[in-house]
RNA sequence: CGGGGCGUGGCGCAGCUCGGUAGCGCGCCUGCUUUGGGAGCAGGAGGUCCCCGGUUCGAAUCCGGGCGCCCCGACCA
């Protein structure tokens, strides 16, 4: 019975590597209807921590929640050409309610702009009411033809911030600064530095003036697009009246931004940290960080094991540690070990007759950090008292393991699209590229490479030596960053 | 949309070639023994075999049609 027990390796079959870690790890479960899931309670717990550590950070930057409707009048999504021919496709819509047919028919909400920027137009009158900084979470259905779990499903669960501005510098200036909490927070929470820059003509939002985003490098080293910043300037206001009085009593119309990051984030989470055991989550995210679990033979062996147990979860909590015992009676201490690892506790406390004569615990962490044995027996007071610094390394090696990682599978100074296949045909990874701007060389090196340009690098994230041929051939304009995407 | 796979107790599957009244592992329930890396034994519960139609004395099995889900390629956070 062994064999079965196993998750699919990693190197053998990725993708079904990721689907059995995410179903056995239990952060999530297949629906009915096709394409969409349940978050299950510790994907959910993972989703909550970085919604909470986000929400925070949107509040630091001057921006309240709000709530808008699901549903959306067709009409809406109509008003802006690029913005409809990018979501049509894709587009829920409710034709019947009440049970008869809707004099208008009813779009269910692939995204918020329309809507929210309708309800502002109400709302601004002056100079004097910009800028408008709200943000909403939300859910939201896009009908796509092939999902996957947390990646991309039909329904997924986001935030969309949406500004509105008296002027496009000060649009701008949101579009980045947003760009940039998204930037830190998938650093600092989910270990999991992304790639910043612009977007493409071909590759932006629908809708949008500019798009920026982060790209992370998965495991796999395809890229994973974890979260956008747009700069609408003012195609949203001017369909939808949008106006204001400057200063000087002239009338103008209002520059928007929007961003967003979604559920798609946990995914980004596994794809990073994930190993043959399951799934890795940073102690920052993760719902329970220790796992406490008292091992006994006799019930008089139990009490005592199970009271300690409690008590130095309770020594734990005053610490700002989030605990959990598991003294569940039916399950031998092995079968617990294995599924805290699947479900990617950072560290397990094991504490039993032998620790408790010794005064000791077995610490056991999830992965090995460098220079470390995963499992540590300390006396109960060091344990305790070193806990948090421990969860703190814990987050900080898997940060820079994911750096290195990311670094080592870039490749700066290629210049030829033979060369970025034989890459991407190989091991795959980000490809540092010299660009003309010509959309018809991306074009013609998506078609032979399946690779897409990410985006053109912030300037931290350029190499040194300025690129002089495009990759197509001809004189380079730009850097750009190749990768197969998700 | 194209290609592939699958649909049988809660889960994973076998049975289908060659029709004869459904089985295995895990899980679940009860009891006893267990518990430091996925416990053992004994007893037990649980199934419209995806749906509709056809062939047949008889269909999980053969034939026709439909539906659903998953995976792989073209579009997308």
């Amino acid at each position: 019975m062994a064999e079965d027990k196993g998750i699919t390796p990693q190197k053998q079959d990725f993708a079904a590597w990721y689907n059995e870690v995410v179903l056995r790890g239990e952060l999530a479960d297949y629906s009915p209807v096709r394409g969409s899931m349940v978050i299950r309670p510790w994907g959910y717990g993972i989703w909550e921590n970085m919604q909470r550590a986000l929400d925070a950070r949107f509040k630091e930057t001057g921006h309240e929640n709000a709530y808008f409707p699901l549903l959306i009048p067709m009409s809406f999504i109509e008003k802006e050409k690029e913005h409809v021919e990018g979501f049509k496709p894709e587009l829920a819509v409710v034709t019947h309610a009440g049970g008869k047919e809707l004099e208008e028919p009813l779009v269910v909400r692939p995204t918020s702009e329309t809507i929210i920027y309708s309800m502002y137009a109400k709302w601004v009158q002056s100079y004097r009411d910009l800028p408008i900084l709200l943000n909403q979470w939300a859910n939201v259905m896009r009908w796509e033809l092939r999902t996957r779990l947390f990646l991309r499903t039909s329904e997924f669960l986001w935030q969309e911030g949406h500004t509105a501005h008296a002027t496009a510098e000060e649009a701008e200036e949101e579009t980045r600064r947003m760009l940039d909490v998204y930037r830190t927070f998938m650093e600092e929470w989910i270990a999991m530095p992304p790639l910043t820059g612009l977007k493409t003509e071909s590759e932006k939002f629908a809708g949008a003036v500019r798009s920026y985003a982060c790209e992370a490098l998965m495991q796999d080293n395809r890229a994973l697009q974890a979260g956008t910043s747009h700069f609408l300037g003012q195609n949203f206001s001017r369909q939808f009246d949008l106006t204001f009085q400057t200063e000087g009593g002239e009338e103008d119309y209002a520059w928007n931004t929007s961003w967003g990051v979604s559920t798609r984030l946990v995914g980004g989470m596994v794809l990073t940290h994930g190993d043959d055991r399951g799934v890795v989550v940073p102690p920052k995210l993760a719902p329970t960080q220790v796992v406490v679990i008292p091992i006994w033979r006799t019930e008089e062996e139990g009490t005592a094991v199970r009271e300690k147990a409690e008590s130095l979860a309770l020594r734990l909590r005053e610490r700002g540690v989030r605990v959990r015992v598991d003294a569940r009676d039916q399950l031998t201490p092995g079968a617990k070990f294995y599924e805290w690892e699947r479900k990617g506790v950072p560290i397990r406390m094991e504490v039993g007759p032998k620790d408790l004569k010794k005064e000791q615990v077995v610490l056991v962490s999830r992965v090995e950090l460098a220079g470390e044995k995963r499992k540590a027996f300390l006396p109960e007071g060091e344990a305790v008292e070193s806990l948090p610094g421990r969860l703190d390394a814990f987050q900080t090696a898997l940060l820079e393991r994911a750096v290195a990682r990311r670094e080592e599978n870039s490749y700066r100074g290629v210049e030829s699209i033979g060369e970025l296949a034989e890459i991407m045909e190989g091991p795959g990874g980000f490809v540092y590229t010299g660009w003309s701007g010509d959309p018809e060389v991306e074009e013609r090196v998506k078609a032979e490479t399946k690779a897409t340009i990410r985006c053109i690098p912030d300037p931290e994230f350029r190499s040194k030596k300025a690129p002089t041929r495009c990759v197509g051939g001809g004189e380079a304009k730009m850097e750009v960053v190749w990768a197969r995407a998700y």
